[in-house]
DNA sequence: TAATTTGCCTAAAGGTTTTAGGCAAATGCA
DNA sequence: TGCATTTGCCTAAAACCTTTAGGCAAATTA
C-alpha cells in the first residue's frame, strides 16, 4: 500500500488547480480524491469537509491576489497605481477563473480574519493616498473601487460584455480613466434632492 | 392518488421562493419535491433537469427586476433616474437574495436571448439619455454602471461592508453621487501613459 | 363512455458527503 | 536495530441528490 503523500496544503493547492480547470462550483472532495487516485474517505483526515476545502482554496486565491497587488503597487502612484491594481484583479481572473471565483466564497468570520482580505483594503487605501481624499470619503472610495473592480471582472467573466462592440478591453481602459477622473475630482456630498 | 397540480411555471416560482429561503446554491430538485410533498422523479416531467430549473428561476428574477426597473425609471431622468435604478437592484437583492443570486446564473445563449437581459441594458441606455454621452462612450458607461451596481450589491450582500464605519447606506448614497458626477463629467479618452 | 393524454408513482443506477473502524507504512525512541 | 507510536490510506456503510425507465390512474377529449 503505497502512500501518495497527501496533506492539507497539497490538497488545497490541487483544489485550486481543479477549480481553474472545472470551475469552483464543481470542486468536490470526490473529484480531488480522483485526481490523487485515492479513495475519497482518505481526504477527510486532511480536510474537515467540503466547506473547509473550499475555504482553503479561497484563502489561497486571496493570498495570491494580495501578493500580486502588492507587487503591482510597488513604486507606482496615481492613475498608474490604479490601473496596475485593477489589472491585477482582471488578469488574475482570466488566468485563474476558478481561483478568482473562490475568492468570492463567503468566509466565516474566523477564516475571514485569517485571510488576506484586510491587506486588500489596506492596499486600496494606499492607492488612494495618491488622491486627495480624507475619511469618510476614503472609505467610500475603497468600497466603490472594490465594487467596480469586482463587478467589472465578474460581469466580463460571465460573458456579459462579449459579442458586442466596443471591445471589452477598450471599456476597461475607459473605466480606469473614469475612475481616475472621479477620484481626482471627488464630488462633495450632493445636496438633498427635493422631489417636485 | 391525488394530484397536486404541478407544472413548470409553479415549480419555477416555488424554486424562486426556495432560493430566497435557503440560498440559490442550495436549490435542489429534491428540496423542491419535498416542498410539494411529491416524489422527486415527478418533477422531471415538468423540468428537464436541475440546470433547467435554475435557468427558469434566473429568468423569473431577471424578469421581475426588469419590471421593477421600468417602473422605477418611468417619469424620472438624470440623477433621480440613476438613483431609482440603482435602488431597484439593491432593494431587490435585499428582499430576494436567492433570486438576486440566481440572476447571476450563467445562462446558455438560448436562454439569455429569451431573458429580460436585453431590456436591462436598454433601460441603462434610456437612463443615460439624461446625460450627454454618445457612442461608444454610452456603451462604456452602460458597462460601468452595470459593474458598479452589481459589484456593490454583491459585495454588500456578501457582508463586505458590514461591521465597519461608515454605514453602507451612506456609502451607497455617495456612490450614486459619484456616478452622477462622473456621468455629467465624462472624461475624454486619457492620453496614453508614458512609462518612465 | 371510450380513447388519449397527462401526472405522479415505484424502481433503480450512479454520484457526492461524511463517519467509523482497521491495517500497514513511516517515524521516533531506546 | 527493534519496538511502539503515529499517521495515512483503506473498506464499509448510511444518507442525500440526480436522472432515467416504465407503470397505473386521473383528467381530458372525442
Amino acid at each position: 500500500m503505497v502512500r501518495v503523500g497527501l496533506n492539507t496544503e497539497r490538497l488545497a493547492r490541487a483544489g485550486a488547480e481543479l477549480a481553474d480547470e472545472v470551475g469552483f462550483e464543481h470542486v468536490t472532495v470526490s473529484a480531488l480524491a480522483r485526481r490523487f487516485d485515492v479513495k475519497v474517505a482518505s481526504l477527510y483526515s486532511h480536510v474537515k469537509n467540503s466547506h473547509d476545502l473550499k475555504t482553503r482554496i479561497a484563502m489561497i486565491a486571496l493570498e495570491e491576489l494580495a501578493v500580486r497587488a502588492a507587487e503591482a503597487l510597488a513604486g507606482r502612484a496615481g492613475k498608474d497605481a490604479l490601473s496596475a491594481l485593477g489589472n491585477v484583479y482582471r488578469d488574475y481572473a482570466r488566468e485563474h477563473p476558478g481561483r478568482y471565483a473562490s475568492a468570492q466564497f463567503r468566509l466565516d468570520p474566523e477564516a475571514a480574519a485569517a485571510s488576506a482580505g484586510l491587506r486588500h483594503s489596506q492596499m486600496m487605501r494606499a492607492l488612494l493616498r495618491g488622491y486627495d481624499l480624507t475619511e469618510p470619503d476614503q472609505t467610500h472610495a475603497v468600497r466603490l473601487l472594490g465594487s467596480v473592480f469586482h463587478g467589472y471582472v465578474s460581469l466580463e467573466m460571465g460573458g456579459g460584455f462579449s459579442h458586442s462592440a466596443p471591445d471589452s478591453d477598450e471599456t476597461w481602459l475607459r473605466t480606469l480613466d473614469a475612475l481616475d477622473a472621479l477620484l481626482r475630482n471627488w464630488p462633495e456630498q450632493a445636496p438633498e434632492q427635493t422631489p417636485e
